[in-house]
DNA sequence: GTCTATACAAGGATAGAC
DNA sequence: GTCTATCCTTGTATAGAC
């Protein structure tokens, strides 16, 4: 590993678990076992190893969801597959720096404040929810084209909703102690697909009652 | 104005618009033109203006959402109304303070800090969350009985799934570009009744094809 | 490339006069 | 209650020897 590698590890460490104002260059030097003015040595301060950082991890969640994408062959399980993805990335995380799976870490607000500093990191957060929406949205396409999904719901809306719900998971179980993160993570990421899917229509189509039947399919 | 307002009046236009670190006791003495001394007359310390500043807000959007609810006579206003009045709280600040309606303050990192440093915080933080989901719960169970929303959707889910969504939106509008404000908001709540609604499955249910259109009636 | 030593600014907080 | 002056610590960053 080398000075850099070691420097970047060490201080995304801390971003993560401290946030960026509460993480130090004394507290970077301390950790990565580098003295503070050997850190100025390969970055020029503590913005520039602050954006390498998000660079990377943004680069890891990335590559993280395409690999996991890469190996199904359908619309369902690429669906709940992204969903625990993503989640895993932000636990395993958790789980690395704290050894604790749910105490939370500061990923939201890395990006945040990357974002307010610098136009081409928030370029750059743009472009990692581009990929997010357009990964959704291109496998909503595939269920419409095999009828599996409904394909009368704006593929948009649905991609958005997906990472609102997402998103609003992360952000909830940051703050809300009710929140248990196994209990609500899977009923979330069931009704995701039940409500989406043409499939649970038709089984409940079947059934008496079939309207209000129909609907509760969709668990929403 | 006490003098105590006017320090808490200052300090949270600074923890909101700045964070909590980037507010400085020198800041707040600066902006609210009372010495940086006098503020240690008033209140113990940085924390103890933080944490009045907490329970101001929360507390004001408690008041907010049970005012906007007062007027409301029936499930489907209520559930459009919470959604709004909450999203109306946030953007409301925004323009306040950056006479800006979509530039994101820093609420729940408000929060967040808030919680980690004390407990009592944190509980009432979660006091907050649990005054919401049992309001809107109740609105559920309402409109369960009044046969206006479908009644074997999980009421606690539905619930959670709500503020999830809401959020999740909010989280994400302070990081993600294109999603501008109004244009999504709107579909977002439509999306929330329409989806748990007996009256938008009925509707359908009269028209051709009826199982998609059904589900397509909720729009998800 | 890495270190010791240091500059300089700014943070939170207090002493004590008025 | 409010102020001026000051303390002490810690932050980012650099100079310059090795």
């Amino acid at each position: 590993m080398s000075t850099k590698d070691k420097i970047i590890a060490s201080s995304l460490k801390n971003f993560l678990t401290k946030g960026y104002e509460n993480t130090t260059m004394n507290l970077i030097a301390a950790e990565s076992g580098i003295k503070k003015a050997s850190l100025y040595y390969h970055y020029k301060n503590k913005e520039d190893i602050f954006i390498t950082c998000i660079g990377y991890l943004l680069d890891s969640i990335e590559h993280h969801i395409e690999s996991s994408q890469s190996e199904l062959d359908n619309p369902k399980d690429k669906i709940l597959t992204l969903f625990s993805s993503i989640i895993e990335f932000n636990t395993n995380l958790a789980y690395r720096y704290n050894k604790n799976y749910s105490k939370p870490l500061n990923f939201h607000q890395m990006l945040k404040v990357g974002s307010s500093k610098f136009i081409f990191v928030r370029e750059r957060i743009d472009q990692y929810y581009d990929f997010l929406k357009d990964t959704i949205m291109e496998i909503i396409d595939e269920g419409k084209k095999e009828k599996l999904i409904v394909n009368n719901i704006n593929t948009d809306i649905l991609a958005f909703q997906f990472i609102s719900i997402l998103e609003g998971y992360l952000a909830l179980s940051e703050i809300y102690s009710s929140i248990t993160a196994n209990k609500i993570r899977n009923q979330l990421r069931d009704s995701i697909w039940s409500s989406i899917s043409i499939k649970e229509n038709l089984q409940n189509a079947n059934k008496k009652s079939t309207i209000t039947k129909t609907f509760l399919g969709a668990r929403w």
